[in-house]
Formats: structure tokens, sequence, C-alpha cells
DNA sequence: ATATATGTGTACCAAGCGGTACAGATATAG
DNA sequence: CTATATCTGTACCGCTTGGTACACATATAT
């Protein structure tokens, strides 16, 4: 059931194990986990939601995870090097600034869209409200979208030092401009919106820009 | 303690009652619950939760808004009548379509980051995502954001009839971009965004209007 | 005063929650 | 082979959830 004897631990290091081997793959569950807390949030998503789409018994996933605090955490970084969350870096590698933009938001208005995955983007719909209890997630989120922000604002900085962007321009007002449509973009899509009609949002937006 | 003869009852029908009075003002207690599903949204927000807000116990809650569903859906009503949901209606009423979005969109920014209420917009933030049991929930608040978003196009609609928008102008697509950008507001302020900063997001997104 | 109707508080319910103890299964090391 | 280490499934834990039964309090109607 599974031969190699060469096996991956949690943190990604590789070593001979001796215990009775994994009978699951750790990223490919964690995708499923990723999924269902994409689809209903953190609060919103059960344990008994999550070890049935995972396909693993509660103990194994504690065991591979942690708890249910650290496995969101993990479907975050995963959401961000491996799924969505990669748009926002290879639109910043753009030549510019209107470049970047427009490539950051077709894309997205694609992805959240994306038929294969939940409507919307985890980083938003994962906690946006909660309980008291999930308080550090939320902010944690709240973290991670800010992040994105300066991200974007640090590349319009540099558009400017370019002279890509004029000199009067104002690159915080800027980035956080283009991070408040994609985040309308994704309640949007939450809600059902269509690829086209997200397609239109994102012209519409361009229509702000600056030249 | 309670010295009216004349009382109303939960359909606000005014009657001469029987039994024995109520000791709460249904408004007064429905406000406090609303708050609460502001700030932490329908699926983290506990009975607990609502009837220490409310001040009242929980068969009193029972007898006078049904459960927790009903309840959710009447602070949406308040919300939607009284609360911040009133200025959709407000902006609609300006004489031209740029108007509209102009104090549709500064109305919203001073409205979700006023300190006296949860950072943020209810319908957006009441269950963006929900566990299965919740669906119907997040589909209403669907609902009603699309109504909102459908009566700005009929707006638009009947300011491109009125020549007040172009004849090539899109009252659908417009509509659309103007809610996106609210819900990304509402987004933007739950995460902590300062009046000033939404205020800014608010001029950048009328740049892109027309004329 | 009595009957009737309604509200209130205590104390409870079944179901689901996140999390774990423990016994058995399966690998490597010697 | 035995010893050791790890994974798996069952079966459970205490706690919280939304919701309610019931006894008692307080009003009106007659």
């Amino acid at each position: 059931m599974y031969s190699d004897s060469i096996r991956k631990t949690n943190t990604g290091r590789e070593a001979v194990q001796k215990g009775r081997p994994r009978e699951f793959d750790c990223d490919q569950v964690l995708d499923k986990a990723m999924h269902v807390f994409w689809q209903r949030g953190y609060e919103g998503t059960s344990l008994s939601d999550l070890t049935e789409a995972m396909g693993i018994s509660r103990p194994s996933l504690y065991a591979a995870f942690g708890n249910k605090e650290e496995l969101f955490r993990r479907a975050l970084d995963r959401y961000a090097n491996k799924g969505p969350g990669t748009i926002q870096g290879e639109a910043l590698a753009e030549p510019t600034a209107r470049k970047v933009v427009e490539h950051l938001l077709r894309s997205l208005a694609k992805t959240l869209t994306d038929p294969c995955n939940p409507a919307g983007c985890l980083s938003v719909q994962g906690a946006l409200t909660c309980s008291e209890a999930a308080e550090s997630i939320k902010q944690e989120l709240c973290k991670r979208r800010s992040e994105g922000e300066q991200n974007l604002r640090r590349r319009f900085e540099r558009a400017k030092a370019e002279g890509d962007l004029a000199s009067d321009s104002n690159p915080e007002a800027l980035a956080r401009f283009v991070i408040t449509v994609t985040q309308g973009m994704s309640v949007q899509a939450s809600g059902g919106a269509s690829r086209a009609e997200l397609l239109a949002v994102a012209d519409m937006a361009l229509r702000a820009w600056p030249a």
C-alpha cells in the first residue's frame, strides 16, 4: 500500500522513517482541506467535514496537522504558494504598473470563477467575521490581505521612481483602490457572479487608472 | 414596572394585551441583536451572545422572535430600514447618476467606519461563508445584495433615458462596478481601514465614472 | 375574586463541536 | 526473532450549541 522507504515528514524534511508509514499524501489531503475551508470558511467547517473530504480519520488528521487551526494555516499557506495566491506574484512581475493591475484583475476574475474551485477568495471568506474563539484566525487573514496591499504599494512606488507612474500619483491610495476592487470581486464571485461580469468590473476599474 | 395598557405586538399591530406585559422593548433589544450579528456574523453569534447583549432570557427571545434565524432576518430588516441600509435609498434620490454614486460611496465610507457600529456591512459579513446548516441565510444575504445592485441599475437606466448618462453606457455594468467597490470597501472596513482611506477609495472609483 | 392569557427564569434536552485515549496494525533497526 | 516507533480506527471525553418544559409571576376581563 505504501512502498517508498523515503517519506516526507510534516515539515517537509526528508528522512527514513521508522514506524508504520502514513497511508495518505499530506499535500493531497491538505488540498482537500483547503477546498472545504475555501467554501465554508474556518468556522463553517467542522472536523467531520474535513475528515470526510480528506478521506482520513480524525486522529490521523491531528497527528499530521496538529489541530484545526494549524490545519487552516497550512491550507492558507498552500493557497498562497500553490493556489490562487500566486496570481499576485505573477502580476507584480509585469513591466508597468498598469500591466500589473491588468494582470491582477483579469487573472483574478478567472480564478474567482474557476469551476474547479469554490467561488471567491479564501483570504476574504475564510473568516470575515467569527466568534471570539476564532478572532486570531480573522486577524491572521487581515494581516495577509494587508501584506498583499503593501506588496502592491511597493510595486507602485517602484513604478513611480521609474517614471512609469506620474510623480504626483499616490502609490498607497492606488494600491488600496486596486485591492478594494479585488475584495469586492471576491464578494461578487462568492455571490455567484460570472466570469464575464467580473472581467467587466476589472475593465471598469482600469478606467480609473491614471494615464 | 410597565404602566402602558396599550402595547405593540411582534408584528407591530397595536392592541390591548391581556397577559403579563413584556418587560423589554422589542426594537431596542432587536437593535442589540443586530449589532452582535453585525460584528460576529450569523454563525459566529451564539444564543448566549445574543441573550447577554439583549439583556433578556432565552425563552423571552424565542417568544418574541421565533428562533435564531427569524431573529437574524428581523435584524436584517432593521438594518435595511433604520440602519445603514437607508443610504442607498437616499443616494438613489440624487438628481444625477454621478451624484448618486458620489452620495453612495461617500456616505458608505462614513457609515462603514462609524465608531458607534461594528466595522463593515452586515449584508456582506453576516454570512459570506457558512456551514450547510446556514446556507439559506447566506442565500438570503446574496439576494438582498443583488436587489441593491438591481436598484442601482434601474436608477442608471433612468439616467440614461434622461440623457444624464451617455447613450452608449451600460447601466448594468456600471451598477455592478459600483456595488463591487462598495463590497470591497466593506471588506476593507472590516479589516480596520480608516474613514479617510475609504473616502480616498471612493474618489478613485469616481475617476472611473463616465463624464 | 376568579378565570384567562401572556411573559419570565430555572433547569434541562439531544445533537454536534473540537479533541484524545487506547488498542491493534505495520513499518524499520538490531 | 524482538524491540521500537509510528500510523489507524473505534470509541469516547467535556463542552457548547440551538431550542424547550414547566412552574411561577403579572397583566386584563368578567
